[in-house]
DNA sequence: AGCGATTAGAGAGCAGTGCTCTTGACGAAT
DNA sequence: ATTCGTCAAGAGCACTGCTCTCTAATCGCT
């Protein structure tokens, strides 16, 4: 019973896994509002109400596709992380920042899904957050690791960071582990810096205006590196 | 003769305006996606094949709202600019950033459509950048003028630029008048963790994460004035 | 003042969407 | 063998952007 139980939710999750990777192709091509349940119906030779049998909305099919995006450029960062000698820290900043970059470069759309505007009336479920902190956790332990090493030689220049946002630091401590208030805001500068970046090259404000762009990208995130205290 | 062509003209200058009135209250509780031509039409009393003789398309619509959202965008950031004196460099730039943030709070769907993810098969048409750099050019003169007033300091902690960047220098130079590269690509940077710093806030980064929102933006964004050089 | 040309609005209609409900068939457990 | 849950299918609702045709009003000019 146990195996013929399988067998019927083996096909289920087969089905699921044909509809996600079809809308994830869809979404490729047309985008988020693009991304028609009836077009991927229509792919798979199935009828429009037989989706809904999988998915009970279109939301959660792009909920779906959003954990599998946030899971992609996670493994995509964690394994430039991992590419790199373990006490380069500005070498390994700086290869995340790529993967980044280079990740959003090859999947705009997805990209768009996870740090662009938000869907309207489209509320994250808390299934998205815990993969949406992936790639924030190798980014944070880096900076930890580097803190730790006591190679996180930041230059004065910052203010101290108001009292008042310890509470939110506590926060974020967990995935930067052990490393004072004024190191976790002047990471949120480099996360923040980094995603700006990225997104003004994706969501075409750079157009007409900036062309040698991978040049750009690595000199602003090495000082944004700098900024941060990473060594060299 | 003059005066009946302008009658006609005026009440069609008069309907353009109620339009876009209507969509961008629309577009304020719907969102880009929920902005309908036929709502619009129906909150007017007109059929909806009408509006199509005042805006060809929705896209249409959609870039007299960008326009919009750029000019006052750009009024916003032009007043609070304004307001400071002329000579106290960190504080425009603060102001300027802080009314970026205001605005982007108070209008996140407009914010959205300037700053998000592009709304897939809509190509922003040249109109749109004349619009666009109006903030740009705010926040460029700042950094000019300070770097004219001798008053740009900034810390010897970035590498200095790739010579193939000055050709985008170049482009840029228009938005900020003769400053040095390195000059131009820390007020990138800059720029970039400004709105990279507003979109995460707007877009949903922060949830669950980060709750003193106000307080960490001016010490980021005061973060990277010092890396610009600005002084006090 | 009146006539021809231009413009505005109305309505029907096309193709597409998300989603719901009902119907009939198939396969598995009793 | 029969019951029961699952599944695909189809029809249908309300909505979208957009195009067409037709009528009525308005404007410019003689």
């Amino acid at each position: 019973m146990n195996a013929s139980r399988t067998a019927r939710e083996r096909v289920r999750a087969e089905l699921i896994r044909e509809i996600t990777d079809i809308a994830r192709r869809q979404l490729a091509t047309e985008g988020a509002v693009g991304l028609s349940l009836r077009a991927v119906a229509r792919e798979m030779g199935m009828v429009s109400s037989a989706i809904y049998r999988y998915f009970p909305s279109r939301d959660d099919l792009l909920t779906a596709l959003i954990i599998d995006g946030y899971n992609a450029l996670g493994e995509a960062v964690e394994h430039a992380d991992a590419a790199c000698a373990r006490d380069d820290f500005a070498g390994r900043w700086l290869a995340v920042c790529r993967a980044v970059r280079t990740w959003a470069l090859a999947h705009p759309h997805e990209y768009a899904l996870l740090y662009g505007s938000p869907v309207p009336g489209y509320a994250a479920p808390q299934d998205t957050v815990a993969a949406a902190v992936r790639d924030t956790a190798v980014y944070g332990r880096i900076v930890a690791e580097a803190h730790r090493a006591g190679r996180l030689t930041p230059p004065p220049i910052c203010p101290p960071p108001p009292a008042i946002m310890a509470e939110d630091a506590e926060v974020v401590r967990s995935l930067i582990p052990d490393v004072p208030d004024d190191v976790v805001t002047r990471a949120i500068v480099a996360w923040t810096g980094l995603f700006g970046m990225v997104s003004f090259e994706l969501f075409g404000q750079f157009n007409n205006t900036i062309t040698h762009r991978a040049e750009l990208f690595d000199h602003n995130m090495t000082c944004l590196a700098r900024l941060l205290g990473l060594p060299e």
